[in-house]
This record gives structure tokens, sequence and C-alpha cells, in this order.
RNA sequence: GCCGCGGUGGCGGAACUGGUUUACGCGUACGACUCAAAAUCGUAUAGGAGCAAUCCUGUGUGGGUUCGAAUCCCACCCGCGGCACCA
């Protein structure tokens, strides 16, 4: 073998080195308190499934290893701390079948985890780990709902709820995906039952007017707001006539500007004045049905089907309307005093606006083809512009059939109808959202269960703080019951309490809590992890937070992201913390698709980090995550492309045999520009192409004569964030005896990088026809000489006469013939 | 249906605010080294015509604006992600 190395790149005898000795010198350890800038980079901690984490769950983690190490480099003080998210279903599942206590199995799991990820050599203060199923932890979650609690922002309502029947636990409305479970994708159940909730809905207005504090990506933002869903509109009492009395019934619109078109009214099923006509149930706004409805046996046959639609059979039927009339009623449209008939239909749904709807089937889909299955009339009241008119027409347009709002443009006559009702007392304006309470409540076991204690004598009470943790019982039945109750209810001295009031025998409330809930707080925790005192104290929160950089997958666009800035916006309500949102930038990373489809377990596509690791090093593996593609795209991963990198590696590595400690050459322009390039394409996550810079650079040296040393040692550095072990390695084999990471990051001049010769690109008709080297700064005129004076340009001037030429300076020039 | 993102070689992808399309890497072909292979190094690599200089065509499709369009505008097709009877 000709093989002059005296020492070949061997990346499995150098990453466990130092490995060990970032661990050992406390390289990447946070200061408290420092003095230095600090900077809060945060991952989307991982829940630790007994799978263990794959190439494509890496790639996030590579970034922001990246950025931290590169801001640790610039002089920051760096938080870049790393937990877990313990709790939740496919843990207790899996101790389901195997009977394993989920304590154990996931205790196993994070220790897996916690060692692929060492082995990446990412930077986390180890310090700080947490685990969201420890009572250190979960005693401050508890905390938390109390907090809640007294603020009144915990209840516990019956209501109609999502249910799994697989999971045999109800669900958030965030977890329920086109009606299925978002954990099984088995079809959820309407069921009607008593559960915890948290007001998520009044912080409503200000989770979506913050949106605008914080540097998130658009699509995130937008899918917040459509989840949020604030309609502005006004809220229309329509009379109605009933029997020989009369009563008002509010009806929710944001398009007043068509009341002239209505000609229907329409009720949910479970509208409480249904209930009172039909069902005889008593309610101060509307009298007792007695014996004037007309059909109320089918108005009940009606309902009663309706009700025992899955939430799939609404959908599917949602082009499909039914209803039926409710006979021996009629409203009175409060703009012409038009009686009008009033129906009961499903499309329209009792948890939104006041239940009830002000047909307008000319200018709305639903309506219109309800109205067409059901004869009732179509009155146009918005005329488009310019165009024709086709039923039913959504826009904004101009009035018509609307006496004295005829002519008026949409969105005036919307106000303008408005302030005519209001000031009348027939109207008042009103808002409303989609977004519901959270459930929080689960019937399962691996969870933190729910503080909370009932008495016979004293009702509901808070456990009080002194006795958190309520302490997760360890059992050997996890099995959920269905039956609304959770595993724990099955355990006699878990439920068995005495009454903090009056001290008698008393009962625990047997439900955990949503795993959201313990992660809506967990970037609070990593400030201060050890505290047994507080959640964090005030000062180390202060000193740390919001989070300045924040990284995960857009799965959690309406959960974990929602729900987390709720926590931090209760939070400082309660003056605990003085921010008003936790993540001050956000990012997603792209999804690492294999073979054609997104690599998962269950699609059997996995690369683990453990093989990338023994063939090629953890290096490569950081390398091959950020040359892919771009960081926030999705992208494809390719088994032969890894080599890639590790070629580059090996490149870099040979070339330190090549350097030569000469001084005082002249400087390298090229080394200057990749020093730009690599800290300005890193700030804007554009990590492939930052490397790509780099391997340019190398390219280059490699080709040169005699590389200078002092240009090797700035290169790098520049490499050291994304590939640590070997930039380490080679930095200290060079005589620097502390860690690269401690070194200050390149800077580069300007003056250095500003070209003297230009190339200069001739054209002819905005088609290139020839290249010429010039001075940089060159004039127009000097430009045309050159040019006109060029063989191949002549061929094409001679023949035809030039019109025009264009000069871009130091680009290129076009000649117009 | 609505909202968002995307469509560039055989593949992953470059191309800054309109100015050399295909950087970098993979793959492929040929060559060097080798008894041989691997590794490594070198050369080539959008398609078409030509011995060649050179020319023509090319960034999903069709139009437009411009001296000049992957980039801007209009219409459409395809893929991905989200929402989905929200009045």
């Amino acid at each position: 073998m000709k093989n002059n190395l005296k020492k070949p790149y061997n990346p499995q005898k150098i990453e466990k080195k130092w490995q060990n000795f970032w661990n050992k010198n406390n390289t990447f350890k946070a200061q408290d308190f420092s003095k230095k800038k600090k900077f809060y980079c945060l991952d989307m901690f991982p829940y630790p499934s007994g799978e263990g984490l794959h190439v494509g769950h890496f790639r996030g983690y590579t970034f922001s290893d990246i950025i931290a190490k590169k801001r640790l480099m610039e002089g920051y003080n760096v938080l870049h701390p790393i937990g877990w998210d313990a709790f939740g279903l496919p843990a207790e599942n899996f101790a389901i079948k195997t009977g394993i206590n989920p304590a154990v199995s996931t205790k196993k799991a994070i220790k897996n985890i916690k060692n692929q990820l060492f082995l990446a050599g990412f930077g986390y203060d180890w310090d700080r780990e947490i685990a969201t199923c420890l009572p250190d932890y979960y005693k401050w979650t508890q905390w938390m709902f109390l907090k809640l609690y007294k603020a009144g922002l915990a209840y516990k309502k019956k209501a109609p709820v999502n249910f799994c029947s697989s999971c045999k636990t109800v669900l958030a409305r965030e977890q329920v995906i086109n009606g299925r479970c978002e954990r099984c994708n088995t079809q959820v159940e309407k069921k009607f039952l008593e559960q915890w909730f948290f007001k998520i809905t009044s912080y409503a207005d200000r989770l979506l007017d913050d949106l605008d504090l914080i540097d998130w990506p658009e699509k995130i933002k937008t899918m917040q707001k459509n989840w949020i869903g604030r309609s502005e509109g006004i809220e229309i009492i329509f009379e109605i006539d009933f029997f020989d009395s009369r009563f008002n019934l509010p009806v929710f619109t944001t398009r007043a500007d068509t009341l002239f078109g209505c000609t229907y009214l329409v009720l949910a099923p479970e509208h409480p004045l249904v209930e009172s006509l039909i069902k005889g149930k008593k309610n101060s706004s509307f009298p007792l049905g007695k014996s004037t409805i007309e059909n109320k046996k089918e108005i009940e046959k009606y309902i009663e089907k309706a009700k025992s639609k899955t939430e799939i059979e609404r959908l599917a039927e949602e082009k499909e309307k039914t209803g039926v009339e409710v006979k021996g009623i009629k409203a009175i449209n409060p703009v012409n005093n038009k009686e009008i008939p009033v129906f009961i239909a499903d499309y329209v749904l009792p948890e939104y606006g006041t239940g009830a709807i002000m047909a307008v089937p000319a200018h709305d889909q639903r309506d219109f083809l309800f109205a067409n299955k059901y004869g009732l009339e179509i009155i146009e009241t918005i005329k488009p512009i310019n165009e024709t008119s086709v039923f039913p027409f959504e826009e904004d347009g101009i009035l018509t059939n609307s006496g004295v709002f005829n002519g008026m443009d949409s969105s005036k006559a919307r106000k303008e109808i408005a302030n005519y009702l209001i000031k009348r007392n027939l109207a008042k304006e009103s808002v409303y959202y989609k977004i519901r309470d959270w459930l929080i409540s689960r019937q399962r076991y691996w969870g933190a269960p729910i503080p909370i204690i009932y008495c016979q004598k004293c009702g509901e009470l808070p456990v009080k703080e002194k006795d958190l943790p309520v302490l997760l019982p360890k059992i050997k039945d996890f099995k959920p019951t269905g039956k609304g109750k959770g595993p724990l209810a099955k355990v006699k001295s878990f439920v068995e309490v005495n009454c903090p009031k009056c001290n008698s025998l008393a009962q625990r409330e047997t439900d955990t809590m949503d795993t959201f809930v313990c992660s809506s707080w967990y970037f609070l925790r990593y400030a201060d992890p050890v505290n047994s005192k507080e959640f964090a104290s005030k000062k180390k929160i202060k000193h740390w937070l919001p989070v300045d950089f924040y990284i995960g997958g857009a799965e959690h666009a309406v959960m974990h992201l929602l729900y987390s800035r709720f926590f931090t916006k209760v939070l400082k309500d309660l003056k605990l913390i003085d921010f008003d949102e936790p993540f001050l930038k956000l990012f997603n990373q792209g999804t690492v698709y294999r073979q054609g489809v997104k690599m998962s377990k269950s699609k059997g596509n996995v690369v683990t980090p453990a093989y990338i690791f023994e063939q090629f090093g953890a290096d490569t593996m950081r390398l091959y995550e950020i040359f892919m593609g771009p960081a926030d795209q999705a992208t494809e991963w390719s088994d032969k492309g890894v080599v890639g990198c590790y070629r580059f590696l090996n490149k870099v590595w040979k070339l330190r045999e090549k350097v030569k400690s000469k001084n005082n050459q002249k400087p390298n322009q090229q080394l200057h520009k990749t020093i730009k390039k690599v800290t300005e394409d890193i700030e804007h996550f554009r990590f492939n192409t930052a490397l790509s810079a780099l391997m340019i650079l190398i390219n280059q040296m490699e080709k040169e004569k005699e590389p200078a040393l002092s240009d090797y040692q700035l290169v790098i550095k520049l490499l050291a964030p994304m590939a640590p072990h070997i930039s380490e390695e080679i930095w200290q084999s060079l005589g620097n005896k502390q860690s690269i990471f401690l070194e200050e990051w390149p800077s580069y001049d300007e003056k250095i990088i500003k070209e003297e010769k230009v190339i200069l690109i001739i054209q002819i008709n905005g088609k290139v026809r020839d290249k010429i080297e010039v001075e940089a700064g060159i004039s127009k005129t000097d430009a045309e000489k050159k040019a006109l004076a060029r063989e191949k340009i002549k061929k094409w001037t001679e023949k035809n006469k030039i019109k025009k030429i264009i000069f871009i300076p130091d680009k290129l020039i076009n000649i117009v013939v």
C-alpha cells in the first residue's frame, strides 16, 4: 500500500475519546449567571420509545447542535439541554402487552436514547436532564394544575367529548385527526362525560395577537390562527312567533350584508330552544312547547337519527344536507319583518356561535344545497362586479333587493346594516372562536395524577401544595377499564384519602393528565432542574428565559406549541414569570424520507445511527444530515450519498499532513469568502450550502502546493460545529491545548474578499456568447470597447446593427442587435 | 372545497434583491496505481447536431412583461402538508 498517511482517519477511535473529554471538562455546560450574553437553544424533547431513534430523528438535533456550538465559539453562554417527554400512551400500551411496568421500560428506553445522542457528539448539558415521569418533575406539573385551578382556569364539566374506544380514554380536540384518534387511528365516538378542562379559550385573543411578536414560520402561525379561528360579526335577534307569545332568538353571522337574502333559520338539533319546544325541558330564555308544534314526532325522529351519527358519517355526508321544519313557529327577519320558516338540521353545529344560523341560500354553499333540496326561496342580494351571477355567490359584491342598502358594496353594507340593527337593539357586536377548551383528563395510568380530592361533605377540593406530589402508585394492572374511569380507580390505597378540610374519608380523582400538560412547561424547568422548593427559581428563569431558538417538527403546531404559549401567558398573569412568549424563534426541520416514504419503524425503512456510526462515524452522519438538502424541507436519505461526506472528512484529515506552517504569505481570498459564507449560512439555516462551501475550499487547498497551517486551522474551526470529533482531534493534534469550542469563531476581512478582476459576461440579445476577464469597476465605455473588439462578438455585430447596449457593472454587457 | 409549500440533469440539490442554469455531492464512463480487486487519484458527464470551432433546445404546461425570466404577472396540470359543515 502506497498510503503515505501516518494515521488514517479512524472515527471509531477518536469519537469516543472526545465525547468523554467534553463530558469530563464540562465543555458544553451552561453557566448560571455568567456575564456573557445568554443563548437558550432548545430541541423539542424526545419521547423515549423502546425503538430508539433513527437517523431521521437526528436531523433536527444536528441543526440545533451546530447552532449551539457556533454560539459557544462566538462567546455566548449557551444553554442547550435535553430531557424526556416520558409519560404517555405508547409506553403504557407496551406495558399492557408485556406486563412490564412503564416506569421500568421507560427508564430503559431513556438509557438507550441517551446513549445514541451521546454517541452523536451532541453538546448537551447533561446535568440538566429531566424526565416528566419522575415525581421531582410531575410534582410541579401538579402544582401548575393547582395554580390554574385556583385561577379558575381548570374546571370539571360534563360535555360532549371525543372518546377513543381502543385507547379507552377521552381525547382533546387537537388529538382527533379527521374523526380518528391521533395515536391509534380508531374512529372516535362522541360521549357525554364529565371531564377536566383548561380554559384556553379565554386566552384566544392573546394567543392570536401575540403571534406578531414571535419569529416563527408563517406556516405554523397560520395553522394556529386557523385553529383559534376568530370570527368577528354580529348577533342578530330574530323574533319567533310562537302560539300567542313572542320571544327572541339570537343568531351569529359575519355576513350582515346578506340579511335581506335570509329566507329561513336553522337550529342545531341540540339547540336549547329545540329541547324546550320538543322535550319540554325548562329553559329561562324559551317557553315550553305545548301542543302547538304540529310535527313533534317527525322532529324527535330526526334528532334521534342525527345523534346516532358518528363523526365519520357526518363528515361523509358533508354534501348531503338533511333537516326538518319546525311546523307551528315562524321567525321574523328584523330588517324587513318578513315571516320565514324555522328548520332543524345537523349541518348547524351546537358548539359554535349561538347554535342557530340565518340561512342565505343565494350566498352560502350549504344553505344553497339545503334550500334546493327542500324547495326554499332563494333571493339574490349580492351581485358580483363585472360577472354574471352564479349561485351560490359567496364573495363580496354590490347589494340588491336590499331596500335602502341597494347599491352599497358588501363591506360598507355590513357595517351599515349592523349599525341599523344595533341602534334598534336588534343586534350586538360579537366574536366567536373555533378553539375549544383543552380537555386534559385521561382515563389512563401512565400520566401525572390530577391533584383533586372529592369529599362527600366538602365537595371537590384541591390537594394542598405541601402534599404534592400525588404519587403515581406502582401497580400491576394498568389496563384501562373503558368504563369512564382509569386504572387508578381500582387501587384502593390510592383512591382512599383523608379530606384535606374535614379529615373524613374522601376519594382522589383517578384520572391522569394529558402528557401535553407535562410538556407545556418543561422549558422552564431546564433553567433550574433540581429545585425542590420551586418549579424554577425566579432569578434563574429571568436569566435564561425565554428560549431564543426552538427546533422541532411541525406536527406540534396546534398542540404542544399552542399549549406552551397558553401556559406561558397564564404564568405571566399569575406573576410567576415576566415574559409573554416562550419561544422567540422557531424552526421546523424537514422530514427525512427513504425509498419514497417517511422514515419510520412501521414502514420498515429506518437507518439506525448505530449502523452509520460503525460504518462512517458520527461526524459523517452529522454532515450528511445537513448536506441532504435545505434544512426546512423534506428530503430523501440516500444510502450511497452518505459516502460523499465520509470522503470529504478523509480529505480534511489527509490535508493535515500537507499543510506547512509558513507565515506571511498573501491572505487566502477563498478562505475569507468561505468564512463569510459559512458564518452567514449557518445563521440562516443553510447548512447544506455552508458545507458545500467548505468542500470547495478543501478541494482547492488540496490542489495547492503548500497550504498554510494558519488557514487550515481556520477551516477546522469552521468545520467544528458540524463535525466536532474530527475537528477537535485535528485541533489538539496540532498542539492546541484547549477545546476548539473554547476558541473564537473565525472572522473575515471584506477587503480581502473584494475581487480585483471579474468575469464579464457578454451577451448578444440576452444570450451568452463570450466572457472576458476585466478589472473590477470597469466603466461602461471601456467594457463596450473590449466587448466589441472580441472576434466572437464581431461576428454578430458586423452583420447586424447595434440597437442598444445594456451594462450591469462587474457582471455583464448585453448587446442588442 | 379552502389555506400553505413545492415541481431545475440518471439521483439529492445549487443559483444573492431578474443577469453565465445545473455549484457541491452521489451515480455512471474512461484512465492512472495494482498480479487483481477495493480504496485513492485524474478526466468527462443536461439533451440534440457536428471531426471540430460552433450552433440549436432546455428549470411542470401554455401565454405575457423585459435587452434579458428558474426568479415577476395570468391561466392550468401534478406532488406534499394542514384545515375541513365554524355561519
